[in-house]
DNA sequence: CATGGCCGTTGCGAAAAATTCAGCACCGTG
DNA sequence: CACGGTGCTGAATTTTTCGCAACGGCCATG
């Protein structure tokens, strides 16, 4: 688009800092790229950089002005998602940002349904823990946010919500298995394989820990949800996970089973955007479908 | 603003209704005005104009793009007014819809006023009925909206409402002359100068009239608010009108008291915007200090 | 049925705007 | 004090845009 050309340029200059280094990245000459800045600055009224020895920061202005063009190019995306969408084809991009949990099994088989009727539209999945994924909305890099147990709420505007209590994940062959709920005390005495602080489920975990007086001593600690599933087949351990992220009929050796909601509460898994924001075409209908998804998986 | 040139153009070219006419409008050719155009509608991927053999109209896709014009030129000047305001000089434009009973006291008072405080801010004051106040606001046109009975509204967003009884207008001899409420039957007797259709006063007079079995019989009928109040000093007759339009300690030759709430019920005067609207700050604070001032107007 | 008027559109040369190139002044660092 | 980095500016050059004239289509009117 020719018209938001300046904004691309200015955005560039953000992200490299300098307008030497910005116009190499935009294959132009930093003089070029200074008289626009410049003159768009003349334009706007205020400038909207720092000059400092280093290069270029954004001043207040600019913080403002950025936003602006985010919204702005985003808007012009869903304009066009909603043109394309009354011409008869259905095109456009959704963009997720998720937690781990929802990688393996949900959000393939809903994405390939939403593709199968609508194969122009394309997806990109970001996975990000509970306090990014709100950044990423409120910075327009992502559409929709499918996350567990979110930190920080004020920008993020909730479509649907389903409890997902944490469910205790072990070899069939463990103690522990069995039906129905599981005691926290119970997973205590087995060795541990714990998600990473930065995860509801940890979170989770540590609160109802403390709150009965017990320590979580965990044998491993990871950032990914995979080595805890296949871990638990090693060493005959004990792992936690959400059940959305277990495949419900699988035949591999680990089995799960839920913790007792008086021991550790169930959590919440969020659909959500970006508040007061219209979303493309093709965005809204797959946070349509989504939710009627959850909808199926609720309890009862 | 450079980048939004094309968008002036594309704009000027739906008012103009062909290429020819706009190009003159905004002294361009035609044929550069016709590149532009298609040039822009290549970039934006779909046609938004139909060629009629009359010249062009919007098609679906061009008026969603409109809507998308409009709302991204006022955010921009929502943002430099931000700026602006960061910047310790508050300037900015306001610009307001309103009904005709804001004219000769309120709306003069309250704008002085704020001016007072920050010349910067300059005014634009439109003569609104109760149904085009909103498209008003819809189209961007005006930030806020101060009208008395408005028709629709779903895209107004009520900033503050306040209760206005309608008043009956005299000369200070007339036989209506007095104090406290009137009943609707005793002003039937006399000569009556009504408010056109369109206007609120007129609806809720002619509610109350019909439901208790009366005919309005109007001697004479106006749009015009200031020939109401000085048509009854020449023929003695009653006029309508609501009190936030009558200056309260007039030594003038006309007074006025309430309609009984028996007889006409309340209307309500609304100070409203466009719905999900974040407003310049300029009007912002304006329509902060309009909540304070009709705060002050409420009885009691 | 021709004709004049209006429409959008296009080729081409001229005007305008953006870009490049080279060089300047500045600042912190080794 | 030189060096490498920064933003910035003057003049030449390239790219884009614009104005002019002309073309073909449509429609009402003579």
């Amino acid at each position: 688009m020719r018209y938001l050309k300046t904004f691309d340029l200015i955005e560039a200059v953000v992200r490299a800092g300098s307008i030497r280094k910005a116009a190499e990245d935009t294959s132009l000459t930093a003089s070029a790229l200074n008289r626009r800045i410049q003159s768009f600055e003349q334009e706007f009224g205020w400038p909207i950089f720092e000059r400092l020895p280093h290069g270029m920061r954004l001043n207040p202005a600019g913080e403002l002005l950025m936003q602006f063009i985010r919204s702005q190019r985003t808007d012009l995306a869903r304009v066009q998602s909603q043109v394309a969408d009354l011409s008869g084809e259905r095109r456009g991009h959704v963009s997720i940002a998720c937690s781990q949990a929802l990688l393996p099994y949900f959000l393939p088989e809903q994405i390939a349904r939403y593709r199968a009727n609508h194969p122009g539209v394309t997806f990109s999945v970001n996975v990000r823990d509970r306090a990014q994924a709100e950044r990423d909305l409120a910075a327009f890099s992502s559409d929709l946010a499918l996350v567990f147990e979110p930190v920080h709420m004020v920008q993020f505007e909730v479509l649907y919500e389903l409890a997902q209590p944490v469910h205790a994940v072990f070899r069939k062959d463990s103690a522990l298995a069995g039906s129905g709920d599981i005691r926290l005390r119970h997973c205590l005495d087995h060795t541990l394989v714990m998600p990473a602080h930065v995860y509801g489920v940890r979170h989770l975990l540590e609160l109802a820990a403390t709150r009965q007086g017990h320590a979580l001593r965990s044998a491993v600690e990871t950032e990914s949800f995979e080595l805890i599933r296949h871990y638990v087949t090693q060493e005959n351990a004990v792992g936690f996970q959400i059940p959305i992220g277990l495949n419900v009929d699988h035949q591999d050796a680990i089995a799960h089973r839920p913790l007792a909601a008086r021991d550790v509460p169930a959590g919440r898994l969020l659909l959500g955007q970006m508040k007061g924001r219209t979303l493309p075409v093709a965005s809204a209908r797959f946070a349509q479908q989504i939710v009627l998804a959850l909808e199926a998986l609720k309890p009862g």
